[in-house]
RNA sequence: GGCGGAGUAGCCAAGUGGUAAGGCAGGGCUCUGCAAAAGCCCCAUUCGCCGGUUCGAUUCCGGCCUCCGCCUCCA
């Protein structure tokens, strides 16, 4: 792989911007954080992911195979509250939240991790895990049976998130909440910064348990990120990936923990994604502005105008989602669509019009294949600049269109043109959807339809405009072509 | 209070020590009986505010204002 052609990426442990490549020099070894399954995902866990995905697959266009692991968290405080209080089993509910986050993610083109490991089918590797640190005197054990690490064993600690000497002392300096944290089952720690590795068994967890040296119980949240990135990837892996909000504790535990165990570098590359505002707000329950992907399709926007509006902002920006940048959306995306017919009309050899195969994965040196649109793909390579890489595309895409409009572009040359324009939109996971065949219009309408087009061809435009409005008052838009008319639904159907 | 990030046209959003990409929306024109489609053109003397450095700052420095995130289990 030529390094001038490598990804780059900002890594928020050194704090600027570095070139990634695979420690073993073949392939990249990616973790993310994945969701937890107890509901659907919101729009703004959905961007973290579709950031991911694309970073993924720019790595893999530039010529590095990946192995990619993104886990589920399938027990926690939230799965098991939830199922208790839908009397399900947690393994039942989660299971349905995970299928769910599968239709979710498929129906937005995020490529399926290798490995999708969940915690409760990787608690022998936790224990593992915890009887190591415990063994290193890095964790001790409490008295009513939970495992917590000594932060004060691992003097990096605060290193990711800069909180070093302050973090230590976090009990004495934490805001109000700090009395409702020391309830329940935390009053046990040793020191306010130290974290649960294995929680006591308690009566609210029902049948939620396993057995381990320390007792029933069962993991705490950061150690199945560590054992199971270590179990796929190896003690030192290459990027490890998440939301901004994870930083802190959860990744700054996973370093304490996966290298006070290994002794190791745990991830050589720190991949965080700002967070999404929802029209100039945080996204709270409160103020009701968490949607889902089935809320936007709610509101008649498919998913890869979703995916569109959720990666034309920089993954380090705070993204401003409005239902006004949905619509956008839609309209740059039919563009580029008519990009793509008016090439494949030009080169009818380059490949089936309309709907976009998404299975090839082409590996090699991208760049030689970018034709017009190498200034988008360099702009992925620095960076994972997606919203410049898309302005890039469009002024591409004048260009293109300018030369096939005056005849410039030979056939050769527009196939060309074409399968890189395919390239760049697989690097950003766009697939150009085919339009929906127009629905047939009922018979009544299309009875109207066909007076109007009598009426005009014998030239009684007083009628024909009374019976356009008619048709329209009606719910549907009369075109005219040149051998006819078109009837089309006036408003844009749910997935138009 | 601590740490981190952000404020660029109606909306979304890049970017740079040398005079503001791109998308959407909007406007004008061409073409259409009308409408649509298509095409051509226009659309930030200005980058939160105030100072400073500089030949020159939106870009660097200082201060201020506003917003957002994290500060123990939220992507």
């Amino acid at each position: 792989m030529s390094d001038a052609h490598a990804p780059r990426l900002f890594d928020s442990l050194s704090r600027e911007v570095r070139t990634v490549a695979p420690a073993d020099g073949k392939t990249l070894r990616l973790y993310c954080c994945g969701p937890t399954v107890y509901g659907p995902a919101h729009v703004g866990n959905l961007r973290t992911f579709l950031l991911q995905d694309v970073f993924r697959r720019v790595v893999e266009l530039s010529g590095t195979p990946t192995l990619h692991v993104r886990n589920l968290t399938d027990v926690d405080d939230k799965t098991i509250r939830q199922s208790q209080a839908e009397g399900v089993p947690l393994s039942e509910f989660t299971a349905r939240w995970t299928a769910r986050m599968h239709a979710d993610a498929g129906a937005l083109n995020i490529l399926p991790p290798h490995h999708e490991p969940g915690a409760v089918a990787h608690i022998p590797h936790q224990i593992q895990l915890i009887q190591r640190l415990v063994e290193a005197r890095h964790a001790y054990v409490a008295q009513d049976g939970s495992v917590y690490f000594d932060v004060s064993s691992f003097p990096q600690y605060g290193r990711l998130s800069r909180l070093a000497d302050r973090q230590i002392t976090t009990g004495q300096h934490a805001p109000a909440t700090e009395t409702d944290r020391e309830e329940a089952d935390e009053y046990a720690r040793d020191s306010a910064a130290d974290f649960a590795l294995w929680k006591a068994r308690k009566p609210e967890d029902g049948p939620n348990f396993w057995p381990s040296p320390w007792g029933d119980g069962r993991p705490g949240w950061h150690i199945e990120c560590s054992a199971m990135s270590i179990e796929y990837l190896g003690d030192t892996f290459d990027v490890h990936s998440g939301g901004v909000d994870l930083i802190f504790p959860h990744h700054e535990n996973e370093i304490a923990q996966s290298e006070a165990a290994t002794g190791c570098t745990f991830a050589r590359h720190w991949f965080h994604i700002a967070h999404l505002m929802v029209e100039d707000r945080k996204m709270s329950k409160s103020l009701g502005n968490l949607f889902t992907l089935d809320d936007v399709r709610g509101r008649g926007f498919s998913p890869e105008t979703l995916r569109y509006v959720l990666i034309s902002g920089h993954y380090r920006q705070p993204l401003n989602f409005t239902w006004d940048s949905l619509a956008a959306a839609r309209s740059a995306l039919a563009r580029i669509a008519k990009l793509d017919e008016a090439l494949a009309a030009v080169a009818p050899d380059s490949g089936p019009r309309g709907c976009l195969s998404t299975t090839l994965l082409p590996l090699g040196d991208a760049r030689h294949g970018m034709a017009s649109f190498a200034p988008a793909w360099d702009a992925l390579l620095d960076d994972l600049n997606t919203p410049a890489a898309l302005g890039r595309l469009f002024t591409a895409a004048a260009e293109v269109e300018s030369r096939i409009r005056s005849g410039e572009l030979p056939p050769g040359q527009a196939g060309a043109e074409r399968g890189a324009l395919h390239r760049i939109l697989f690097a950003l996971g766009l697939r150009l959807v085919a339009e929906e065949p127009p629905a047939q219009a009922p018979e009544n309408i299309r009875a109207l339809a066909e007076a109007r087009w009598n009426a005009k061809q014998s030239r009684d435009f007083k009628e024909a405009d009374r019976l356009r409005a008619e048709i329209e008052s009606r719910g549907w838009i009369v075109r005219d072509g040149k051998e006819g008319f078109e009837l089309n639904r006036k408003f844009p159907q749910p997935n138009a």
